[in-house]
DNA sequence: TCCATTGACGTTTTT
DNA sequence: CGTCAATGGA
């Protein structure tokens, strides 16, 4: 068989492991080193070379956009229906499994997806009626301490120092959690992937089938898997499964979410015959860009190792500005974005990169007013908007009553007199007898535990679910949704808002109906026995959708150094390049390995430019109000001086950093100081130390200092007794 | 039940 | 400074 068609376009290492007959496969794949090339070929490969059967295959990735993409450059270059291929996310192919054997994996036929949201105002709940002080006990960390248990594969018998208070009531919430998800048929995500693990462990005959069906995994963007993640796939691959890996050890940014860059190595470790390949040979950026990018990424200790390299030209050096202060920075930034579009070229071609979300704020007033088209990524999601949550709570209600969650979200929305203290006794019953809110609720009605009037509002809404779910059994997804939003008067809820919010909810449930409509029951849940609506909701909670979807236009792309990750830009500017902000303050201050990730995260931010890289820092920075005396990012010191120019030139950049300027400012501010940024000082108590920043002003300005034995604090310069050295 | 005022808090995010 | 949620009065 001809296979031309599947190797000319490689280059030599894509080529090695596009090709190897080793039993298992690691690519290291460089930023822009082609590495969805390599899967999707490979993908191929296997089919037409190997003659391995499209159902044998299953590929991962971690978002709906990358396992779409696969999906269809796999269709264009085989030339059939993708179909038959398991491509999907982790989360979605867990959601699967668990639908096939939902009997095995003790969940209801009705189970509904919690999303991280429903999953807070359910922790937060629970808190309360555990009669804990919210303040001492917030639900957001709880929900950090539960998912972070769920990631690592534990469930709240296996979790260690119950003698620890602290921990031991984080567990009792765990506990209380879980019984409520489970009476109420709700997983949440990484109960997705646990529980989907527990499936195979706990029945031999389930894994032996899926083993020896699935004999080749490929797997997008490895660094970023969990530990629970990496169980599973090694639970599949057993002795005979062969894996192909692909992961960037540089570009991993997500440890702090439960990613463990380590999975790269226990894979060479847990599995034999692995041949590692390196994508080193970049097709994106110019070689100064490059060049920069490798220098900085060379101050991280522990790496795989890897150099990227271009044969195209070297480009124009990194542009470095530093701004007086943030408005400043933003002005810039816009101009730069102005010229460039003059020239002819795209605005889509164009991207500002933040760390922070706040940061975007700034650019946007600007490129507003300049009247430039732009788009903000990472807002929320058509599927997480308020009133489309609402709607679906009520469609959750008619799947599965007993979804406390849905429940406790639309039973007083819009207000229909079920108040806070019906919702006591409800809850009271709950929890006497182990019921859901559901069941508590029809309980106390026919116990008659209610006053005259609450009961009548409760059995009033009992009814109402009730009579809707007999009356759209037969109905369409989409009248069901109308008629869901129609009956419950939902619309009502919204009026009291201001008109133009009002307006855009009852736009989005509009769009919710067409949505609705529109909707095909995909095969694949078919066959897993899932009816269309419990479709259209495990598919709301997975895919929630387009962050801003209706603009697909010719925009300036604004996004987080995060959800720039996987993106290209020809014009890249990353903002906001200070010490204290990007490295940010609580990344240099935690230890264990923090500095490195916001390291790498600078190495993606680089490496997503192709022609032009402007770097800019603001010297000075309003920040929750104050002032603040900035220091440029010490990613920028790290990276060759011969590679970045200075765009202001009367300003040098401090290269190493030996500045005892003090500031230009033109807030004047500096003139009170005695001190300027790092500047070497002395303290009676704490020894030598560098000023880092500073912080207020007259007699309330505070100075960060950096004693060389005591580490960073912050002093009430009036107070601090600081003596210049 | 609703609205307004007050208070705490302030990385990064996909599923 | 700006946001979001909780609190308390009408």
């Amino acid at each position: 068989m001809d296979v031309s068609h599947l190797l000319d376009e490689l280059n030599e290492p894509q080529r090695e492991a596009v090709t190897s007959s080793n039993s298992h496969v690691l690519v290291l794949a460089g930023a822009g080193s082609g590495k969805t090339r390599v899967l999707v070929h490979r993908l191929a490969w296997l089919i037409q070379v190997e003659h391995v059967s499209p159902l044998g295959v299953l590929a991962v990735t971690f978002t709906n956009k990358a396992a779409g993409e696969m999906r269809e450059r796999t269709g264009k270059l085989l030339g059939f229906s993708t179909r038959p291929l398991w491509v999907g996310t982790f989360h979605g192919i867990a959601h699967r499994l668990l639908r096939m054997h939902c009997q095995e994996a003790d969940l209801p036929e009705t189970f509904q997806i919690l999303d991280a949201e429903d999953q807070q105002r359910l922790l937060r709940r629970i808190i309360r009626d555990e009669g804990m002080n919210e303040a001492d006990w917030p639900a957001r960390q709880a929900q950090w301490f539960i998912n972070a248990r769920k990631d690592e594969g534990q469930r709240p018998q296996n979790i260690e120092h119950l003698d620890h208070p602290v921990t031991s009531t984080w567990v009792h919430i765990y506990k209380r959690y879980q019984d409520h998800c489970n009476r109420g048929g709700l997983v949440d995500f990484a109960e997705l992937l646990l529980r989907a693990h527990e499936l195979w462990l706990d029945h031999p005959d389930v894994l032996e089938h899926y083993r020896k069906r699935l004999q080749h995994l490929l797997i997008d963007e490895f660094q970023d898997t969990n530990a629970i993640q990496y169980a599973w796939l090694r639970l599949l691959a057993g002795d005979s499964g062969r894996m192909f890996v692909v992961g960037d050890d540089d570009q991993s940014i997500y440890g702090w979410r439960g990613a463990k860059v380590e999975n790269i190595q226990y894979f060479v470790r847990d599995f034999p015959d692995v041949r590692t390949v390196r994508l080193e040979q970049n097709y994106r950026s110019t070689g100064n860009i490059l060049d920069a990018a490798n220098a900085l990424i060379a101050n991280n200790q522990s790496r795989m190792g890897k150099k990227l390299w271009t044969d195209g030209p070297s480009g124009k050096p990194i542009q470095v500005y530093a701004a007086f202060n943030e408005q400043d920075e933003a002005r810039f930034v816009v101009e730069r974005i102005q010229q460039w579009l003059d020239q002819g070229r795209r605005a889509d071609g164009s991207a500002i990169l933040y760390r922070t979300t706040a940061q975007s704020r700034l650019f946007e007033e600007n490129l507003l007013q300049a009247s430039i088209p732009y788009r903000v990524y990472g807002g929320q999601r058509f599927f997480e908007r308020t009133e489309v949550k609402d709607a679906l709570a009520y469609l959750r209600l008619l799947n599965n009553p007993n979804d406390d969650a849905a429940l406790e979200r639309v039973v007083n929305k819009p207000a229909r007199a079920i108040g806070a203290k019906t919702l006591a006794i409800i809850r009271l019953q709950a929890r006497e007898s182990g019921l859901t809110l559901w069941q508590a609720a029809g309980e106390c009605v026919s116990q008659e535990k209610f006053a005259k009037r609450a009961g009548t509002v409760v059995s009033a809404f009992i009814q109402l679910i009730d009579s809707m779910r007999e009356r759209m059994q037969d109905w369409t997804l989409g009248k069901q949704m109308q008629g869901v939003i129609d009956d419950s008067a939902l619309a009502s809820h919204y009026e009291k808002e201001p008109r133009e919010r009002m307006e855009t909810r009852i736009e989005n449930l509009g769009e919710l109906v067409n949505a609705a409509d529109a909707f095909i029951l995909p095969v694949e849940d078919a066959e897993a026995g899932l009816t269309e609506l419990q479709s259209f909701l495990s598919h709301a909670a997975l895919e929630a959708g387009e962050t801003q979807g209706e603009s697909w236009e010719d925009c300036v792309q604004l996004m987080t150094l995060h959800s720039a990750k996987g993106l290209e830009f020809p014009l890249v500017f990353m903002a906001g390049m200070e010490d204290g902000l990007f490295p940010h303050r609580r990344s240099v201050d935690e230890s264990g390995g923090r500095l490195e990730e916001e390291r790498r995260l600078c190495y993606v931010g680089m490496t997503r430019a192709r022609e032009q890289l402007y770097i800019s820092y603001a010297e000075t920075r309003r920040m929750y109000g104050s002032q603040n005396y900035c220091r440029p990012s010490r990613f920028i010191d790290e990276m060759p001086a011969e590679l970045l120019e200075e765009v202001r030139p009367r300003i040098a950049v401090h290269r190493p950093y030996v500045p005892a300027r003090p500031s230009t400012s033109p807030v004047g501010l500096s003139q009170d100081l005695a001190f300027s940024l790092g500047q070497a000082v002395l303290h009676s108590k704490f020894g030598e130390g560098t000023v880092m920043a500073f912080e207020g002003a007259g007699e309330h300005t505070r100075v960060h200092v950096n004693f060389h034995d005591e580490g960073a604090k912050w002093l009430v310069l009036a107070y601090a007794n600081l003596q210049a050295c």
